[in-house]
RNA sequence: GCCGAGGUGGUGAAAUUGGCAAACACGCCGGACUCAAAAUCCGGUGCCCUUAAAAGCUUGAGGGUUCAAGUCCCUCCCUCGGCACCA
């Protein structure tokens, strides 16, 4: 017998399957189609994680299975290439980014191609190709035509000594991530990415997709639509209100102050009216050295400083009112501003702090609750009944909200809104190593985009990777680049020297895939109407509210403007999935500075790429993170060698009835289990049956080592094609038909009845399937166990389940 | 802090979704084979008491619902992911 090598066949059935193209996704073909997507890598220096491995696998096995069902299956891969790490290598080590990049995805290349994923390499992709990036440019066009991109002021993370903006992961507790530096705020203009225009869109559509349920919590979370009103507090003096958004307008009649945002531009406009501008801009600025999280965070000791000079009108009360600024509310959420009471715990202890007047008007049931309440002992933020309101006492907060919108509604001074947690995106990034946002700026015509014919604007080399001293992108330097000719008037313009997020080239690339060389167009319109949307989509949780959301957007934008067939229908992905991370030995995360990565090529060249595919599918349960255990990849390997050892001496000629229910039973577990993404179970439901085909004594025939064989292919594809093509198949087995399973030999004819005393169990009777309540009892009260247990007893109640358990209370 | 996920043997975990807790695998213990070791094969392995059998206990902590709770409800503790310029 020869001995089970790994590299041999491995490396064989690599090339056989390449060199037949069985996995080329055919466009236009009338079988039905699967598009099947995992989240394509960053090719960081570090090589491919066997995180990624876990995820690639598991599509794997389905895009696997898909095909054995009679799919046209598209599963592709590419590189996310623009980034920071590249960059920053760059910069130490002096390359050219894009040398640094064509030697990580050779060796991620490379490195997939060694475990046999069947992707569909013709269709490759890299987002720094300037043939890629030419449509990442073109969308900005488009959004930017379409009013959907356009410059603000914002603040970015600013080192005075490296004097180069961070990006919030650079710095650390405040401080410059190199050199130690505190951190400061700096206002630059920026491109932004108007995606609040499509809130609405992207929480209603989640309705018609198939994503796990936390996956949508989580972008409605992060979009966070809330229905309230808006209210004017008009204040006194001037012809000037304060538009302040609430979804408790029931609380109104309470309302004793006011808080705007330290950022809020009524301070600006009104600076020569407030009486103690230098200590609110003061306090601005502090404001501006504290995250939002920080700010926001509840534990946190509440300040604030009063416009003082500043009065306005609560507009249910006519009441005369102060104004405050804290920074627990936030510039850019709602209007910027709150109105304060004391049915608010933030409010309360601001109030309470500072010696603002409160008041009450929501009640709650509880006589004891209504007394503290009363008595500004408590705050209760809960909804109740109003009273202290005028007309609407005695209504419930739920019934009284729509009826004073109305009211004030009818004075002029409220109106219904919607309001959402999410903001526009920043879509500038100072740096070199991303796409070149393709705008120019004429003094005398403004922002225009480049023409299309002159796409992709290409970056151009330069000598220093580094952003400039003044915070530019690199780009800044190069005169020749950055200087062009208006396209309207023909006079001195400039480039916009920014570049793209990295989010730019993943936004669009499941449509890339499809018609990755077009050059007239990002895809043709047939073959995006034959392929979209994405059948099954597997990512990271870590991707849920960036990523997934940004690249729903864009779809969206795209199929609004017609770029994609108006019958793919609006949602780029039928279905999403996520996969927990793999992290260290002992549960912490794997880094390059701890020393505890595992390089796959280390378990394949040691393994074999089999036995480190069947390790990550039966390593625990594919949505949650898990640790990795070098230790136990041994178990793996004994299983695929177990196997390549038994069909080479088990085969016969005749399986054993008992053997052949038991592979019945695993054809329809792992057939099930598989769609479910439970591989873990699919994995060690086909080691049981290996089990008992070890221990039997017959062995296996050839039509049930075959059926076996396919359904091991998907997980461990070259031992399957090895030990087929050994029983002197023709064609591969990655391209047989799914097994069927036969329901009648799955059935049991006896089973085995828990016999339970109040609830413990007793003894175990096995019995007919089937069998009845009362047979069954009959054959309970027959064992000495239970008779013993009973004695004089009176049992007062019987539980039966069919098949399963029989419980006698007494 | 807010949102989301999770906590079961020495370890990774399983449990038909309210019906035998610990399948499968690692590890460990014992045995076979061997001059020996590795590999392989066979047997054992939640905890406690025990020669053994039987009983008892056990799913982060506490309480509740139920004939029956790892699973449902309430309170609390801990770990992880995201928090808008990492990808």
């Amino acid at each position: 017998m020869i001995k089970y090598n790994p590299k041999k066949i491995e490396q064989k059935w690599q090339d056989a399957w390449y060199k037949s193209s069985v996995f080329k996704a055919k466009n236009g073909s009338k079988k039905k189609k699967c598009y099947l997507l995992v989240e394509f890598p960053y090719p960081s220096g570090v090589g491919l994680h066997v995180g990624h491995c876990r995820s690639y696998t598991a599509l794997d096995v389905v895009a696997r299975k898909r095909r054995m069902q009679g799919f046209n299956v598209l599963y592709p891969m590419g590189w996310d290439a623009f980034g920071l790490p590249t960059e920053n290598y760059a910069i130490k080590k002096k390359v050219h980014p894009a040398v640094v990049t064509k030697k990580n995805t050779d060796t991620f290349r490379r490195q997939m191609k060694s475990l046999g994923w069947s992707f569909d390499w013709s269709r490759e992709i890299n987002t720094t190709d300037p043939k890629y990036y030419k449509w990442t440019q073109w969308i900005f066009i488009q959004l930017f035509n379409n009013g959907l991109a356009y410059k603000s002021k914002i603040d970015i993370n600013w080192c005075p000594k490296d004097k180069i903006g961070l990006a919030n992961e650079e710095v650390i507790d405040g401080k410059c991530e190199r050199c130690g530096t505190k951190v400061e705020k700096r206002e630059k203009e920026q491109w932004m990415i108007k995606i609040t225009k499509y809130a609405d869109r992207l929480i209603k559509d989640l309705d018609n997709v198939d994503y796990l349920e936390k996956i949508k919590t989580q972008q409605k979370d992060w979009i966070g639509e809330s229905h309230g009103a808006l209210i004017k507090f008009f204040v006194e003096g001037v012809e000037e209100h304060i538009d302040v958004f609430t979804t408790r307008v029931d609380t109104i009649f309470s309302v004793t102050f006011l808080i705007v945002a330290p950022g809020h531009n009524f301070i600006d406009k009104y600076k020569s009216r407030i009486e103690n501008i230098d200590e609110v801009l003061k306090y601005r600025e502090d404001a501006k050295n504290v995250s939002d999280m920080d700010r926001t965070n509840q534990d946190k000791e509440i300040t604030g400083v009063q416009l003082k000079g500043i009065v306005v009108r609560n507009p249910a009360t006519n009441e005369e009112m102060p104004v405050w600024t804290a920074d627990f509310v936030l510039e850019h959420y709602g209007t910027g501003a709150v109105f304060a009471d004391a049915h608010d715990k933030r409010d309360f202890k601001m109030a309470k702090k500072y010696g603002i007047p409160l008041r009450t008007s929501i009640k709650p049931d509880d006589e004891l609750l209504m007394q503290k309440v009363k008595n500004l002992e408590e705050c209760f933020e809960e909804e109740g009944t109003l009273y202290n309101s005028q007309q609407f006492d005695d209504l419930k907060s739920a019934e009284a909200r729509p009826k004073i919108i109305m009211w004030l509604a009818g004075k002029g001074l409220a109106q219904p809104k919607v309001s959402y947690k999410l903001r526009d995106w920043v879509f500038s990034r100072q740096h070199y190593w991303g796409e070149p946002i393709p705008m120019i700026f004429c003094k005398k015509c403004g922002w225009q985009a480049v023409a299309e014919k002159d796409l992709p604007i290409e970056l151009p080399n330069v000598k220093k990777y580094k952003p400039t001293d003044t915070g530019e992108s690199p780009l800044a330097l190069i005169d020749k680049w950055v200087n062009v000719k208006c396209e309207k008037c023909k006079g001195q313009a400039k480039r916009e020297t920014d570049t793209m997020p990295n989010w730019a080239g993943s936004n669009w690339y499941y449509l890339r895939y499809l018609d990755p060389k077009n050059n007239k167009e990002l895809a043709d319109g047939a073959i995006t109407k034959y392929w979209m949307p994405v059948d099954w989509y597997n990512g990271g949780m870590e991707h849920t509210t960036l990523h997934l959301l940004y690249s729903r957007f864009i779809f969206k934008f795209l199929w609004d403007i017609k770029a994609v067939p108006t019958i793919v229908g609006p949602e780029p992905y039928k279905k999403r999935t996520s996969h927990g991370m793999v992290l260290g030995e002992g549960g912490i995360k794997m880094s390059k500075s701890k020393g505890n990565v595992i390089n796959p090529d280390t378990i394949v060249k040691q393994w074999g790429a089999d036995t480190l595919r069947i390790y990550e599918m039966f390593m625990g349960p594919f949505e949650q993170m898990i640790p990795w255990d070098t230790k136990g990849v041994v178990g793996s390997r004994r299983f695929v060698e177990k196997i390549y050892n038994l069909a080479g001496k088990k085969v016969a000629v005749k399986t054993s009835e008992s053997l052949e229910k038991i592979l019945h039973k695993t054809i329809k577990k792992v057939s099930g289990d598989i769609e479910l993404m439970k591989f873990n179970t699919a994995v060690s439901s086909m080691m049981e049956f290996v089990n008992a085909w070890q221990v039997s004594e017959e062995g296996l025939d050839k039509k049930g080592l075959a059926d076996f064989l396919k359904i091991l292919s998907p997980f461990a594809p070259h031992l399957a094609e090895e030990i087929w093509s050994g029983m002197g198949f023709k064609e591969m087995c990655c391209e047989q038909k799914w097994p069927k399973y036969d329901e009648k030999l799955i059935e049991e004819e006896n089973v085995l009845l828990i016999v339970q005393v109040n609830g413990k169990v007793r003894d175990k009777i096995e019995a007919k399937a089937g069998i009845a309540q009362k047979d069954a009892e009959k054959l309970v009260l027959k064992s000495e166990k239970i008779k013993a247990l009973i004695g004089d007893k009176k049992s007062v109640k019987t539980i039966y389940v069919q098949n399963k358990l029989i419980n006698i209370v007494i």
